[in-house]
DNA sequence: AATGAATGAGCATTCATTCAT
DNA sequence: TATGAATGAATGCTCATTCAT
């Protein structure tokens, strides 16, 4: 919500016609495809118009500058994630298969945005566009956490730090998404188990975790 | 003789003085530093050179180019991190102390290398630098993957992939050394320990984990 | 359709505007000025676009490189001479007319490009341009020769390697229009006559050269 | 004899050893037969003595600059042309014969010096060497016209312009040597007598001659 | 809404030359 | 004599952005 009326403000904010809003979609999703390919520097306005057909008035006419349109893509991106979960959770009554379905929602919109997942990569290590970055991951965090506090109070999950347990499921998951998904071509729904049970019972066989812990 | 065996070496591959050798040291350590705060693109080599009071013939006389010298970083910062996990481990005998140590070992060279870690990111999300990050990772999952499977032979670990054990043993650490130690300024110490856990047991309690696994 | 077709050229080959016809054609006398005056490595792309008081991305709108840029005016110089050369033999019946009339053209064409004269010279030097030249001046070789086989055949003029006749016509054109035109500031008519005295009849006097044949 | 003086007063004159000479004369045939092959702008102080596998300092040891050695390639070249035609021509009483000689030595010469040809070409095209070249050619002319003059007086030439007669000569043994020996592949020999006979009687047959003179 | 043309600061890199040893 | 190191102005070229039409 707050990060859709920011956009309001910016300067080339224009009541688009439908072809007009057509041409922005289309600007937005090639450019985030280059940007993924060669990355967001060695990848030109000029590269960007050219590979689309169009001159340079229709770049500057649509976004304000390269860096805004990124922003833009990064911002989209994220909303896109973030309404993902949300629907995947909406009915779920159980804490921990809220988790559990959180983890294969994101791990399968990695999947189907592979493109999407190495320029937020990107953005976290400029500081221009690290604080988009860490905002939408907090944002994250903020949205998974009721769900670990309700496993912790319900008895179901390890009384530990709660944030700690959010942030290890992140970690997981975008590790496993990449690795297993995007670098090793292993089936999307596969990664999403793999994700689940590491997140569940970690490494250790049930015997030596009774042990130990 | 001399004179023709002078010249078989490869471009900038000197032998250097000892005073050359702590300029090539420190050309590499400020750079990197400068690559890690404002970006590898966003920095200039006027900026790496101004920033060190030296003519810009230095830089390439140490280096053939901006590009080489970033791959120079990353195979350093590789090859300090794998000889730090090395002789952690070296007398562990129990594979499941051996990947505490592992983890506790990653956490602490993140923690003391922090700038570095950004860079390594960067990295992965260009094309002419992922291959030398791939192959990197490549080679911890190798390094560690023994040590899970002998965990596995031995009944410690639970029965599953060794390989993903492995690699979300991976994700789980560098994501908690980034959000909890970079970014959230908590104690390595306590960012080890919380992956070391999290890494061990998962999320669910032992009760629960009984119940369902 | 408009989209795809238009990004079939080459890279710098662009369908120009009338403006930019001019602007091209402008870059492209300027500069063979600036490299006959200062030579071409001397002249930089920045002497030029100074020197035409414009900025320097108009320089690479318009040419890809200052080598195509040189490549762009070697080819136009080589073209007009041999269209000039035609024109002027168009209709002479007489074989030594054809010559005499070709060697008239040669002074007179490096009489008023004084300037491409000395590039020509240049382009022979460097490796990368040489086989423009040699090129062009085997094109000159193979224009001239029928000419010369068929005064031969005519008997009109000595039975000797046509080839060698022929370049040793090119040869005298040349030195002469360099040495007394351009050098010598004689008129390129007094110029023209000296070489066609000299290709036809050599230095000895008639009788000598009867004697001795 | 002039040539040889003017070198005493340079700035970088000294007195060599018998090992300075010959590494003097090593830079000196180096650096010619680089520049030959690559250009004079093209090749870089580094390039040759790298090639040399010497250091920086020798380079200037021996030559204040660059420029200052390409000056000195071109100065012994002239001479050693020079030198060659005066031992050639020197006992031979003929005009005719002393012109004849006068083309075999420059042929000759060009062949076993193909790579000094293009330098001094190169050389004619930048204003800074081009009074170098200018001047040679100027003493060039001024060694040949006695013999053309001589050659009128007695009968044995065409009463025209001798300078005229001189250059065409110049022009057709320079071109014949480029095109047939060094470009061609020709024995130089053929190439000579190519040249002879062009620049003695011409392209036209006896019997057209004598009509038409 | 869109184009071709233009801008000019900025970039990575080169290179003749000099310096310290 | 010679070397490795250093200098820094200059070079060819790029590219985000703007302008005129």
């Amino acid at each position: 919500m707050a990060l859709l009326s920011r956009r309001i403000q910016a300067e080339v904010t224009r009541r688009l016609t439908a072809r007009g809003q057509r041409r922005q979609q289309q600007l937005l999703e090639f450019s985030a495809a280059m940007f993924a390919t060669k990355g967001y520097h060695p990848t030109s306005v000029t590269d960007i118009v050219d590979g689309l057909g169009v001159g340079k008035g229709v770049f500057y006419w649509y976004f304000e500058s390269k860096e805004e349109l990124f922003r833009q893509i990064l911002i989209d991106a994220q909303r896109d994630l973030r309404r993902s979960q949300r629907q995947a959770i909406a009915d779920e009554p159980d804490p921990v298969r809220r988790i559990e379905q959180g983890i294969r929602t994101s791990v399968n919109w990695l999947d189907t945005h592979r493109h999407l997942f190495v320029l937020l990569e990107f953005a976290r290590t400029e500081e221009r566009f690290a604080p988009l970055i860490r905002q939408g991951e907090e944002q994250a965090v903020a949205d998974a956490l009721p769900h670990v506090k309700a496993g912790i109070a319900a008895g179901l999950m390890r009384r530990d730090d709660p944030l700690v347990l959010t942030q290890g499921i992140l970690g997981v998951t975008d590790h496993l998404a990449r690795v297993l998904v995007l670098e090793g071509n292993r089936p999307a729904e596969d990664a999403a188990e793999a994700a689940v049970s590491f997140c569940l019972y970690g490494i250790l066989s049930p015997s030596t975790a009774g042990r130990r812990s």
